[in-house]
DNA sequence: GTCTATAAATGGATAGAC
DNA sequence: GTCTATCCATTTATAGAC
């Protein structure tokens, strides 16, 4: 590989791939490949460098998870919220539950390989690991119980519906679109409008 | 372990675990480590025999979990299709919907451990397994298709709605409720009531 | 049908040079 | 920050005895 790069002030040398660079290699190929098959020799190939340079870096490959799986469910987190905020305040139940509904998968499709790369393989990485992306799993939880007890309360929603099943029933499903989604058959804009409809209204002709 | 079986004339040897005690093994594992956790060796220790037995029936593990993922989708294949047949001639669409529902998440999360074994480890397997399994999956999507399709032209689905789509977030939804039911939080039967009650009508207070 | 023994490959991880 | 070299555990799979 040629080095095509000019001279720059830049204390980064330009050969280094750094922290940053490992992880971005790693989300995405934990979100192709899988935990189980992913191993710190592929992650450094695909990154450049040799597996024991990642131990300048990182401790273990549990460690490298860690940190994909808790930056995954900031990185949609995130979204949610600058989604939810950047609505006026006279927004309705509907409207709002659209956003968030929005914003989650266009994270999951579109943005972030650490969000899905934390759907695709939370399941599979050992427990110790699991019970570390817990506490950051909790506060997006908490997030989504917020808006929808504030639209039941609102009487937006069905009063006898409980919010906890509900929630766990719409991120599920949202989350379950990684595994069919084809950008070519249709956007995750329009994706996302259709989940919206089918929650909130049903599939019932009347 | 003592042995607490008394003589029989019965041609298998009761020291045998056979392939049929291999396969329910490993459809346990694999429902609960995933693919890449449960090793030849773990298989047998559960089986009570020897890691090199197991290859006299089965060539590889891949054709163990090949195996594993066609009984899985049979097995809520077969479910759905007797809960459909069942059905008196002048059933409703609603009804139909419902005993579909029900039929395919009592076999995911009561019945079979090859059913949840399929979902829970599908997206782990090597490609070529994948592949080996596409055929009976089709099948089975064939089956849903054919129900919402019959729905849909009989006007009790709106018709707007993408069968393929509808089927996929359907399917998505119901398999997503592996990874967090609890019986001790509310029975499969009652879960599925609450799922068909969103997918037809919605959450939306009207 | 199951065993022991072992081959061959691959995994995570460490030591020390540059 | 990255390299080479290496260790050690574990994996799938085979050969041949019982």
């Amino acid at each position: 590989m040629a080095d095509t790069t000019v001279s720059k002030v830049s204390d980064t040398p330009r050969t280094s791939v750094g922290r940053d660079g490992v992880l971005n290699v790693a989300a995405r190929l934990f979100r192709e490949q899988g935990y189980g098959a992913v191993s710190l020799r592929k992650i450094a190939e695909a990154a450049g460098i040799k597996a024991s340079s990642i131990y300048y870096h990182f401790g273990s490959k549990d460690e490298i998870v860690a940190a994909v799986l808790d930056a995954g469910i900031e990185a949609v987190h995130e979204s949610m919220r600058q989604a939810i905020a950047v609505l006026p305040t006279d927004t309705g139940a509907e409207a709002a539950l659209r956003a968030a509904i929005g914003a989650h998968l266009r994270a999951l499709l579109e943005v972030s390989d650490y969000s899905s790369a934390n759907v695709r393989i939370f399941g599979q990485v050992p427990q110790s690991v699991r019970d570390a992306n817990l506490p950051t799993r909790r506060a997006y939880e908490a997030e989504w119980d917020a808006l929808l007890s504030r639209l039941q309360k609102n009487g937006a929603l069905q009063r006898d519906v409980d919010i906890r099943r509900l929630r766990l029933m719409l991120i599920g499903a949202l989350n379950a679109t990684l595994e069919w989604f084809d950008p070519d058959r249709g956007s995750a804009e329009a994706l996302s409008r259709t989940y919206a409809d089918v929650f909130l209204n049903g599939i019932l002709e009347r």
